[in-house]
DNA sequence: GAAAAGCGTACTGAGCCAGTGCTATTTTAA
DNA sequence: TTAAAATAGCACTGGCTCAGTACGCTTTTC
């Protein structure tokens, strides 16, 4: 159906929050600040501190802060931190093993396609999705 | 994951054949080309034919061609037409049903976001991924 | 040493999607 | 008029992914 996981949204609110925050926020208490499951929220966590996105403290007053500004994450690195390797089409990235690669016609096009949209990602940073001052609806 | 489905990769294929075939041509014909299952490329030559963007004839000689020029057909009506309606992000529609709209500080920015995919993809023509003149890789 | 917090790993249920099957209808041509 | 070549319209299914859960472990503070 060509839309974000769950998670992703998950994560940008996350991150939005630890953004907006500046300082050490607990899993706890941002799952009860969105209502959204603690468990869930909690594993993302963890593998946003595991791909180094966010820095995790442990033990009482523990919590997670960003590890960079808000402007040095971008949206793709969100999506791959969380959804794995971005393939955008089918064919982007299996040229070998694809079924019509010897005759399809669109393999160079959906290959440039995946390009762009990867492009257009890796330039929407946190920063944008917070304060939304270059990204107006359109 | 973050990707078209097999079937709009595989209408696109279509599309493009028709495109450049410019003649009335058959399921069978198409199929035994690319070497992908009748079944699966009937059905969805059946959903393109339903939504205008191919014509069909039947009987004996019968088969499809393009109802529009390869420039009146955009990627976005393709996902469309195949997929569904076209969510990339899980607020962008619902903001009602959101467990989070209240708080939520990147309703917006993902709204936007949205709008400036679905923008992308309006403008990415049938013809450009046939000629990929304007769509260069990345 | 107890409580608060994150870490690691694995499991599960539901929904979606790729792919299949079958029968009916239309058209052509012999 | 009949057979064959096509599309049309449904409806079904098996497998995979994903959202969400579970649980025991480690670290840190008080």
């Amino acid at each position: 159906m060509l839309r974000l996981s769950k998670k992703v949204d998950y994560a940008i609110i996350l991150l939005s929050y630890l953004g907006e925050a500046s300082r050490r926020t607990s899993a706890q208490e941002m799952s009860s600040h969105y209502h959204l499951p603690q468990p869930m929220i909690a594993n993302i966590l963890k593998e946003l501190a595991a791909s180094q996105l966010v820095e995790s403290t442990r033990g009482v007053q523990g919590g997670y802060v960003l590890q960079r500004q808000t402007d040095q994450i971008s949206l793709a690195e969100i999506v791959r931190v969380i959804d794995g390797p971005f393939n955008f089409v089918e064919c982007a990235h299996e040229a070998s093993e694809c079924r019509v690669s010897a005759t399809c016609p669109t393999q160079t096009p959906l290959q440039a396609l995946h390009g762009r949209l990867y492009e257009f990602m890796e330039s929407v940073t946190l920063e944008n999705l917070i304060q939304h001052h270059e990204l107006q609806p359109v």
